[in-house]
DNA sequence: ACGTACGGGACCTCCCGTTGGT
DNA sequence: ACCAACGGGAGGTCCCGTACGT
């Protein structure tokens, strides 16, 4: 916290003042950058009718996110590796996570209804597309450097949507 | 470490007697963790001829994998959270990373060469074969009740192999 | 000093408008607490003639005081244990005190003339009211609940005023 | 907590090894102090036959106490001020007033078995004790000086035996 | 090999009082 | 008269690792 003040140029009485707690902020914090990932989301899905394409494009344009993730993810792995044991805390920490898979689950729903994904099992689908995400944001904040991340998760998504589109059960 | 040696009945000089540090255990729970698995995985693909075929079993036979991970996830959180400040534990924690990569890149290139895969590019199907196990790891320790991982992970690794069949480039 | 104020439905700014410090309002409270005890002794005092039944009313009438003690718990210990750093509180703590041993000391000395009271040692009898008027009201604003404290205060100082009766030295 | 440790000259990691908390070490030391206190209550009980002579031997050997309070009580006047929103601590503090209560009620009712004392009622006449000596003690913290607090004890208590023998409701 | 007592220091949180503005 | 934002610093607690004994 005396960092994060200092950092900012306020005291920590002013940090406190206007925060309940540290966890607080990252809430804060992440609350904003999911906010930030949504609105772009949502902005790639309203430009494309098939939910395949739409997904694929989501993840070639993910570049901001990844830049994002290099400098957040970090912050809140230590947060979430202090906030551990308090379960309101937790509890709003992994609800993101639920959020996305719906999201993804609700997206695959529209591509098989649209046809252009084949009936697969939509809450097993996006699970997969949750864990590719967050597994590839995981490597690329730990390997920042040497490899195109952005560039790879257009790739793997286009694999992933591939076998969507193939797929007979 | 006090919370560890009160659950394993010993005290802190019993743990600094047999470990450098904290960090130095959970390398060595890694390590062994680790170990554990590729045992696993090249016992299952010493019974598959076709590559494909030993991915989507090594991914249904998870699941003393997911067993093993559920409440290891404080540590895992632990070490992602020190690998940006302690150049030790970064390297222990992308040495895995590196290796696993390796390890499936040249599995589907051997896949790719029985002709159970199409000829995708490796690296790239490696990474995301190993961002979705990671990925779905973190989900089950996140959310360890009310699924069946190792299944999950089964019907994922399907989907995708299915993508690697199907994918043209 | 916020609880207080959120209490109030006034903000910080206002209250230290108001008054000079936290110990400033508690200086001010007390204040205004012994000015209404002091009249309602008063009154009762006028009211009788012999002493030592004015003391007896005076404790069976003390139903107002109790009911203001409840809840002042905590100032009275904040004064308490800052009487021994700050002078200031110190000799606001300790000058009530006096006044009210001196005015017993002065009511027992009354009693003794009128013939009321034995002759016994007027300091000593008016330290014994005092402290055990503070002691009755620290047990009754520790205890709130289940006891009848006027009444009982009552009782007590009956018991008293009966050995002042009594007493030969 | 670092004052007390600077005092013993131990470092605050030696602090937490022995004590829980602040708190803890604070009813430690209350609780031994009670201790000393029931102690030499009970050694002058033993020694009287009549329970109103023990009453008066209790007050007028009071020195000790009023001297150990010098240096206590405004140790555990600043640590109930702090420890007063904390239910447990604060049972637990409060709990020595409950007992002692008690402990009188019951001297009490055996000096009017042994016909020392008139038949009054215990449970008021223990409160009143109580009220009394916590009266004193507060006093004697708050003007330690001028004043021969045991020998003020005695009188008090000689005054107020007085009373409950000579009482008849 | 194992245990107890301890050192040292970081960390979050709290809270009184001030300040500039309205 | 009143308020939000803030400064400053004390304070309790936690926890990793060490020292010394057995």
């Amino acid at each position: 916290v005396i960092e994060i003040c200092e950092s900012a140029g306020v005291s920590k009485g002013a940090f406190y003042h206007h925060f309940p707690s540290k966890q607080g902020l990252f809430l804060c914090l992440l609350e904003a950058w999911l906010e930030g990932i949504d609105q772009r989301l949502a902005a790639i899905r309203s430009t494309q009718t098939a939910m395949a394409q739409a997904l694929v494009h989501m993840a070639a344009a993910s570049g901001s996110i990844f830049a994002e993730a290099g400098g957040r993810l970090p912050m809140f792995l230590e947060f979430w590796s202090q906030a551990h044991r308090e379960p309101a805390v937790w509890a709003a920490s992994i609800a993101p996570y639920r959020r996305y898979r719906m999201y993804f689950a609700r997206l695959i729903e529209e591509g098989i209804s649209d046809g252009s994904l084949s009936p697969i099992d939509s809450q097993i689908a996006a699970r997969l597309i949750v864990a590719l995400a967050v597994g590839l944001l995981l490597q690329s904040v730990l390997e920042p450097e040497g490899e195109d991340w952005p560039k790879l998760a257009g790739e793997a998504v286009r694999l992933v949507v591939s076998g969507m589109q193939a797929d007979r059960g």
